[in-house]
DNA sequence: GCTGGTTTTGAAAGTTGATTTCGTTTATAG
DNA sequence: CTATAAACGAAATCAACTTTCAAAACCAGC
């Protein structure tokens, strides 16, 4: 356990005494799964994963438990059009900004000093206060354009 | 009946030929609603749409046309992540720059110059042959703070 | 520690939009 | 025309998400 990763428990903590919620043992075992895979998941890999230590946590449950945390501010839903809703670790910024390769459907993550001077220009002059960001850029990845020749 | 729907209508029934379909009413009917509504839509918006008229299209003409549209080139598919897949007129550019108020749910498109320079500095870092771009930020629109005071 | 009221749980069912099936109809080349 | 491949529409199916409901777990107050 990271230190990063109690405080994010101790946040969720705080969460639910605020709202009257009950911690309980499923929830704490989704999160500690959800925190130690440490990259974004939906909702059947992370119930899958479970079900293998503990085969009494059900899906409904992981369901409820991840809209749970992104209510908490600790996760994050994530959207890339596959049809699939996917949940991240919500600490440490707010942005999401992806390469995704057509040809070979990797997805980079990628960080450029370039997005929050942009971020802050369109701010600017629409008179809007950006709360996140999501910039996908869809093309051909380098190694897919070597391949190709 | 503009000119650049014109273009678009034979740009679909020179994919039509070269692919060896067929043209027929439904297709042509179906994208001519597309085209003069003239923004983003969904399947059942344009087939309740259609149906006033033509009480005989069905929903899965609608879906395949759309579909057809897309590989033709001349439709693009939106994902909002609001769970529906949309459909846009292809031709124009490929951005699709979103402002999302978190408020009141407006979808503002915005153009500004700082993407281009964005796209291409980005490219240029990570050797990315950019296709297209999404970028969909989140807020609070102008309107919905002077409510909020 | 108990107890009582509230919340949570898991299995199963329901919902929603996207997609496919299938028998019939239509378009088009020869 | 006629053959045949494609397209049609209604309905069924699919997959992911979401809700229902009775039983179980939680926890504040005794």
């Amino acid at each position: 356990m990271t230190q990063a990763n109690q405080k994010v428990k101790e946040q969720f903590n705080h969460f639910l005494s605020k709202k009257g919620l009950k911690g309980t043992l499923q929830r704490n075992l989704i999160l500690d799964a959800f925190l130690d895979l440490d990259r974004s998941t939906h909702i059947d890999e992370l119930y899958l994963l479970l079900r293998g230590k503990h085969p009494t946590i059900g899906h409904a449950t992981v369901y409820r438990a991840l809209r749970l945390f992104a209510a908490a501010g600790v996760a994050r839903e994530i959207n890339r059009g596959d049809g699939l809703t996917r949940y991240e670790v919500a600490s440490g910024g707010k942005r999401r900004d992806y390469l995704v390769c057509i040809d070979c459907g990797t997805v980079t993550e990628f960080d450029n000093s370039t997005v929050e001077q942009f971020q802050a220009e369109v701010a600017g002059s629409m008179g809007f206060s950006i709360q996140s960001l999501k910039i996908e850029l869809r093309g051909v990845c380098n190694h897919c354009k070597a391949q190709q020749g």
